[in-house]
DNA sequence: AATGAATGAGTATTCATTCAT
DNA sequence: AATGAATGAATACTCATTCAT
């Protein structure tokens, strides 16, 4: 996962403070370590950083933003694209296809999303078990992982929402399924992540079967509670 | 949930502890606001407790062993006792039940039950985030997550499995089955507990509903996917 | 040397702090840990003595006044008794003789005292080794160790000087005399002692000839180096 | 002894630790007073060193290192040098010199040597007063002492042995001989400069007596005790 | 871009001592 | 005579951060 000899000294410092953070958590790890950890001189890490908040910082927002990335990938290549040529139409929170074939490629692609979710959050895990740990204390980042949900908000702000182009105050988001979608489902998702190794070490499952339990746990999860109903509007 | 004038200064400690290191965590957390927090002088921590780690050390076992008193508790009182009177037969991982009545009296306790461990876990959230933060950690704690889903494990020493005196090798819990239970039966529930201050100052939900909604979804779950069939043997 | 069950608690208070002291030095050394050797409640340790310090003071008060005691028990029982009764006299610092007898039983008596001085130093070598420890330091007992010289001094409040009724100002005890007794008698006596334990881990010799060494060395030094030469005034 | 405008930091660590460890012991001593007395921030002492036992250690290591330094430097430069040229032949214990120069020659140097010994131990009196010190406690210094001891043992590793080149097995250091030598001339030395402050404040002398005193005392001793003997071969 | 030295405020922990009972 | 609880000041040590070069 990590270079043994890199050179980019400010990667240095992220791969390090990532496994320290991770590890021990961002209180627990001082700048000392983070820095012999690195092979880096103490001071050359506020060369690169204003703080040792901004490193935090700096990691929790390139997950962010990968995330975000990730998913609109997803809504742009996929969604966009289907409803521009007419084979998809996205009403009242309901996905109406014109074909089979089209469904059929939707439902393709949708399962590769989750499997991209899924394993960019596990190759990830280190950073996300920081966010998790974050999000649990009172702070700058206790709000991270709510972001997670707000993808799933009909919010104005939500580029998801946005892309979609989704003008229906009716939506059938109500409090009870956000809620539900939540907690047990991004918090599972980003759970497994954040426990994997510790799972692992318990479990002794290899990384193969693990990635596939988390992988067919969290689209079962999906699919049985999807809240987007697909339909086939071919006769 | 904290008297505004206690009198041990041990609980006060507690206390104060259990709110500082549920809201910053416990790295962030001084000796010193302790002390203030509890108005207490800072050694008589000292005299109370070995050192820091100790103070974590007994919030957390205490609230092992509330959950621990409490699951063992229903296995106690309510599978036992029917077992003994021969209105349940617990057999292959299925139950099954001499009578409508008994099956009826059965899911009543059961769902009795069901919420008083909601109702604990959000009781008691503060030690419930503290434990989720440990549990992130490596470290003395990292395990007591864990401990929850031994409860559901066939393990000799697992004192539930002990209780329901289930012999059988074959029990229908393989891996896939305990992974899915922890990571969305388990994890939602803590975190459920855990975040739930935040989650109500972002949603704006009354205490009433978030329970309702934290019990149901609990219970629905826990329905669902419950892994013991119930069956009544009854002509 | 020291009884397992012990009834006064102040002397299982005094025997905890010497060889508490002994080991650790006394500035090394918590009122806890002595209250925890000698089985007794820390504040015990305070109705019985002003303070720590007070401690340290009564276990050298009672060293030296042993000491004090054995000389001045020599002094009184011997060279008195001879003195009185006409076999001895004492002039010039030099000791007369009235018959071969007389200074056969003298001598007689010195070796029993030179070996009761080193006997008593080495069963009380954990207090001496605190004198030591303390005559290093600056402070309140800095000045222990050089008490035993002034025993060797002529000084109107040497209590020995004052027995012995010696009244010549052309004593020959001068300065190069009192510095090597000093350095070459009455340290190597003390060290003997403080070192004990130490040189016998190292040397593995047996208690009995660690204190033949000791004893011969002390005495030949004595005897070679002695100030008072020995004189037969018998014809 | 110690200049008034040091520059370098660390020397003046050192230098304070020095004054105030001899003054009042180690463990009587905080790294505060340290950085006070260095004029130095608290936190650059542990830029220097581990912790405060480093800086004893420090301290015991550089007197012992220089202790060995002179002594070996006179086996090197004296003895060494004789015997590769005839003038000198060491066997069985005993010095045989090819002329009454030689040995002139020889005597000069050892009592240069003795000189070195002597005035360098008053010079550096403040270490060695804390080397007695540690030497007094259990723990890792306490064997400081006895070190100079092995500097006249017949062992493979010491280096004046080795450097002698003296093989016999007959060696007459026995077990006595070690015992007076160590505690009638090794601990009077040492303890001289220990005390030297304390005996002055005493006896009011001068430091060209004191020095002479100790110089004379030492030499005394040494020649008297002397365990080679010195002979000349020439006819 | 990189570093060795330096710092002030803070850390957890222990101290000798006192008090009420 | 004896004790559990309590305390203020001190302890050794670490922290994130800065500075001069």
């Amino acid at each position: 996962m990590k270079p043994p000899n890199e050179q980019d000294p400010k990667l240095r410092i992220l791969h390090a403070a990532t496994a320290l953070f991770s590890q021990k958590g961002y209180d627990a790890t001082g700048v000392n370590e983070i820095a012999k950890k690195a092979k880096v001189n103490k001071a050359l890490i506020y060369y690169y950083f204003e703080n040792k908040e901004a490193i935090l910082g700096s990691l929790i927002d390139s997950l962010m933003s990968s995330v975000y990335a990730i998913t609109l990938a997803f809504a742009n290549d996929c969604i966009d694209v289907m409803a521009e040529d007419g084979s998809l139409v996205v009403e009242e929170g309901a996905f109406f296809f014109a074909s089979h074939k089209a469904m059929e490629g939707f439902t393709t692609k949708l399962h590769a999303y989750y499997k991209e979710v899924v394993d960019y959050t596990l190759d990830n895990r280190a950073i996300v078990r920081i966010l998790m740990f974050e999000s649990l204390k009172g702070g700058k980042h206790q709000s991270s992982l709510f972001r997670f949900m707000e993808l799933m908000e009909k919010k104005p702000d939500n580029p998801l929402y946005k892309t979609l182009g989704i003008g229906q105050q009716d939506f059938n988001y109500h409090e009870a399924t956000v809620f539900y979608e939540f907690f047990f489902s991004i918090i599972p998702l980003v759970s497994i992540a954040a426990y994997y190794d510790e799972y692992q070490a318990k479990s002794h499952l290899s990384d193969e079967r693990l990635r596939e339990f988390a992988l067919r746990s969290y689209m079962a999860h999906a699919e049985t509670n999807s809240l987007r109903k697909l339909f086939v509007t071919e006769s």
